[in-house]
Formats: C-alpha cells, structure tokens, sequence
DNA sequence: TTGATATGATTAAACGTTTAATCATATTTG
DNA sequence: CAAATATGATTAAACGTTTAATCATATCAA
C-alpha cells in the first residue's frame, strides 16, 4: 500500500507528472477539459493526497509555526495553545509545541529543534537569559512573535499585557481595607512580565510597609511555604500572588494553617485556576485576555512570514479584575 | 542570509555535495581525515543545520507523531500531551497536536492534515463514531496507538486504564455509608472508557435504586444542572461524576444549591482538578496514571513505527482512588 | 612489470513536487 | 498560402539531501 504520487496518476493518466500538477494544484494552464477530468477522476479513485514533505523542499514553506512555552501543562499555556492551534488551523498551518520548562538552554535546544524542522515562524513565551536565542533568530531573519514577556532592549514583535497597570489595580483593590502591612509572592524571574506585577504591587502599596517574596521555579512548593510563614510572622493583612501556580501552592499552606481569609489575610492573584472559584472564600483574580493574547500572536506571526519586512510593534492587550470574597473587608 | 546547505559548504571546501553528506552524516566511508576536518570546520563556521524537510523527503521518515486529543485545554489531556512531548524528545521525536472537541469530523480533518503532513504515527484519542478513521489508518498501514480509550471490534494497540474495575471501587466507597439511591453524572457517550465507568457504578450499586443522568460535551454545562436537580428530587445521598469536567460543573451546581458535602450527599468523581482539593469538602478522586499513560502509548507507537510487522496488544494500566473527606460518611 | 587491492573522492539518480521553457499541432488571420 | 496565434501537452531543472556505483590514483604483491 504505497503512498499514491503524481507519478502513478500520470502514468495511470498517460501524461506527464506535470500536467498532472497542473490540474490537481487549479493552476491556469492550457489543459483540456476532458484530460482534466480524467486525471482528477483518476486522483479520486486512488485518494491521492499530496506529500507535503516535497512541497515544503520545493517551496520552502511549510505551513507549520513553533509554539514554545513555559509549560504546556499549564492550564495558562494549555488555554493559548489551544486558541493558536485552532487559529493556525483556519489557515492551514500546523502548531508544534515545546515545553521550556523556563529554561533557558531548553528553550535554545527547543528552537534547533524546529528550526531545523523548518518551522515558518516562532510563537515564543521567552524565558530569562534568552535574549541571545531572539537575537539569533532575527539575525537568521526567521519570523517570530514573543508572548506573554519580551525583553525591552530587543527591538521584537510582542504580545503582552498591561502587568503593571491590572497589578496595581488589583493591588488597590487589597488596600481598601486599610492594610498596615501587605505581602506579595512572586517569582525569581528578571522578565519584564514579574517585574511590572512587582512594580504595580510597590506602587500601589507604597504608603504602607509591603514585603516581597520571591521564590524559584523549580522549588516553588517549598518556597511558597517558607515564604508563606514569613509573611504570617510579619502580620500582613493582605497579600497578591504573582501567578496561578504561586497562588494554589499558597493556598494550600494558608488552608493547612487554617488562616482565615478574608477576615485575617485578604488575597488576590494574576491568572485563573478552577481552585479560586472552589476556595472557601473564592479567589480575586486577574483574568488575562487568552483568546486575543493567542490570535493576535498568530495574526502578527502571520503578517511576519507574508511580508518580512514589516515593522515590529509591540501589542499591549488589557487584562481585567475579577473581584471576589477574598479580597472583600 | 540564506540558508546554509550541503552545497555551500561543498563549493566552499571544494569538494562534493557528497563528500560532504558522507563526513557530517558521520556515514563510514573513504574521506581523509584532513578532508574531514576541513569539512568539519566549514560547517561549524558556517552554523550549517541540515535541512530536515530534505532529509525526510529522502528517508520517508519526518520523526514527527501526530496526536489527537479531545481538547488540548483540559488538563488531563495537557498533561499527557506534556509526558508524552518530553518522552518523544528523548528520541529525537516531535509532536504535532490538534484537538477533536469530540467531533469525529474534527478528528478526520485532523488525520488528513496530519497525515499530509507524513507523520511517522499517531497517538490517538479516538472519538465516538470515528471507527473508520482507525480503520483506514490500518489499511493505510500507518502505525497508531490509541489512547484512553479504543473500540473492542477493532484490533489495534490500545493504552487504558481498569476503569471499570476501578469505578467499582470507588462507588463501593461511596456505598459504604448505606445510601438509599445513588447518582452517576456521565457523558453521552458510547466509547468504551464511559461504558466502563457506567458498568462499574451499575456494579457497585445495584443493591440499592440507583439513577445515571447522561449529559451531551457541548451542552455539558446546563445538562449537568437540570440533572442535578433531577437527582436531588429523586433524593439521592451519593454522586458519582464519570470525568473532572463534569466534577467541576457539578460542584459549581451544588455549591450554589448550599447542598452540604458529604453530609447530604457523598461524592466522588474520575481524574483530578485543582477544584478539588480546594472544594470546601475536598472530593475523593480516582487519579490516573498520566506519566505512564503517555510513555506507554509513545513507546508502543515508536515500537510498531519501527517494526510494522508487531502484533497489535491491548495495555491496561490501573489507576488508584483517592478518599478524601468528600465521601467520608 | 603486470595485475590486484586500497584509498580518496566524484557522479548521478532518487525522494515528490513545482514551474519556466519549449514543442507539436491546429486554427485563425491578412 | 504563409505567417501568426492559440491550444494542449511535455521536458527538464530545481528544492536539499542520501547513497550505490564508479572513477582515478597510489600502493602493494608476485
């Protein structure tokens, strides 16, 4: 059971293979009606599919772009994923995907591997010291779009959101109940997505004593806790997670030690996880526009590959306050 | 900034093409070893990456694997596609992925696409009705697994789990409190994995009156409340949901309805979500082997890509309950 | 010295498409 | 009727690899 070439059909045709392209591809040329059903007939009869593998050599497209993110078991990642997969799907492209795992050398291992693949383009979620790989990849002139973060000195197509702005918002929310103190967890990570929330977090908190903690991807669950208990032994009244993944850890420990929130802490977190909403006290939260993050993403890397020479911009969508018991005096 | 191919690096060697392929293909053959490393240097200077599009045209081989799951954005689906990701990277695999939404006319435009897009195999997550995708994909002799769930009639290599075995246990849990009448909460669904579970329940419970509400996917969320209603008139004092999203849907319901947990009625549901542990009653769960789910199905889709002639075999891995305080009497 | 063997490298075809250039024949035009 | 044009199709090269077959030269044995 072979796979059926434009070969067989010309042969099975009695024409040449390129006759044979020229109508299986609608492409104008001087063919007459009756060859054209025969070879299309022929075509259906053995279900020719074209081998887009020889496509791609001949044409040098491959209808395909890379996804690489942080985690793609990440409900935050797996939600984009799914927008850039069914967005690429209505133009005929593919989506591979890759986890860096916030790595940087797993990022750079991520985008040999589909480069070489021939990817049309990168939808990258960059992780800290990758400015090198985005550097390369425009210098290789190869279309991308970076999501989520980006890096301010690199002169990239982006699509991100208003970090510090929602953060701040979020965070004048948690002070309306007049903290004397408030906490805020968040990642060891430089990228400028962590460091706008943080931004937002100080600026909307100045008045008050605040307390930062960061904590480390990989021992996240530990952190939160040691972090957690330092807070609780600072007395914050108040206290924002950074991320979806920090905010469950935090939780957790905060249910464990059997906290009271509001009442004793008030919360707020970015990004969404079912946990908020089946918390005791459900969990505000900053909700990311996922949908226009991942299609707008898609589009510009899709104007990249048509017209290489266009401009960059940098896309900033707005995230919005969910407001919920838990942030509530 | 073109890309670096065989040629270049033969014109500028001044060697052939072929010369070349034979050195960095570290193929044994008759080239000095000044030639070698000549060659060697050329390459590294000029980043030369070979072009894999090329090579599978020549070889037949893309290692890529296409995978098909009913949604990318559920997180037992997230999570598998992440294992099976890494697992496929360790063998120099990369994985293609799309999403059928449970539509068998999804998941066939999906195969077409992918199979365009010469896959060496699928991982597949088949959907209702979609028996003759994985029949033409055998006459088609392209190498598949199916995954969580497959169809008894056809032989073919399957990985899943002991569902009904294992939802026997835990509704035998839930009979331990002596209810009078018991609920199941399951899809409209006639693939096996659902049967299973529903066989299990009917198993378990057929002591005592039991009621099974079966909801449609695109219609889950309204179903799930007008069954619960259902349910809660006909007085039941145990709920089993058949999956994680009918869970969450049914917790949402019963939250609002101030129904209380386990005292009123005792629950229990498949898979995981976070919702679940933070459920103010945290649910009982049956949690399945994810890791291995997707390891196993990769490993037996790269054994039958490299040898065809393999006998077709059925895994079945267990899962294990989780008894929390949800189905505690 | 002749033939055999070893060594280092090239040639050319192939994978399945696409497409510019060309060819052969038929039809139209002045 | 010859030249111009239209029609229907073919040829051949190209995309970037791989690899069997071949070639040219050097070395060795008898």
């Amino acid at each position: 059971m072979k796979k059926v070439s434009l070969k067989d059909i010309a042969k099975k045709a009695e024409v040449s293979t390129a006759t044979v392209s020229y109508v299986l591809g609608n492409k104008k040329c001087r063919v007459s009606e009756a060859t054209k059903e025969r070879i299309r007939a022929i075509a259906q009869e053995l279900n020719y599919q074209p081998n887009q593998i020889a496509q791609s050599l001949k044409s040098g497209k491959t209808y395909t772009i890379g996804l690489i993110v942080a985690d793609i078991s990440n409900p935050f990642f797996a939600n984009i994923a799914r927008v850039i997969e069914d967005e690429a799907a209505k133009f005929g492209y593919t989506v591979i995907f890759g986890s860096s795992d916030e790595s940087a050398e797993k990022s750079w291992k991520l985008i040999q591997f589909l480069k070489n693949r021939q990817v049309d383009g990168f939808i990258i979620v960059p992780t800290e010291n990758s400015e090198g790989q985005i550097e390369y990849l425009q210098e290789q002139k190869i279309p991308f779009v970076l999501l989520d973060r980006y890096f301010p000195k690199l002169n990239t197509t982006n699509v991100a959101i208003n970090n510090f702005e929602i953060a701040s918002e979020m965070v004048k929310d948690l002070m309306k109940t007049s903290p004397k103190r408030i906490g805020m967890i968040a990642y060891k990570n430089s990228l400028i997505h962590m460091e706008d929330r943080i931004r937002g977090f100080e600026e909307a908190s100045k008045s008050i004593e605040s307390f930062i903690k960061r904590v480390g991807f990989n021992t996240m669950e530990t952190d939160v806790e040691l972090a957690l208990e330092n807070l609780l032994q600072n007395k914050v009244e108040a206290l924002f997670f950074a991320t979806n993944s920090l905010a469950v850890a935090g939780l957790r420990v905060l249910q464990q030690k059997h906290i009271k929130i509001p009442k004793e802490i008030a919360i707020a977190s970015f990004d969404e996880s079912e946990a908020f909403e089946f918390f005791y006290s459900p969990v505000s939260y900053i909700q990311q526009p996922i949908t226009k993050m991942g299609t707008r993403a898609l589009q510009l890397l899709l104007n990249k590959v048509n017209t290489p020479e266009l401009q960059e911009k940098t896309e900033i969508l707005t995230a919005e306050c969910v407001f919920r018991k838990s942030s509530q005096s």
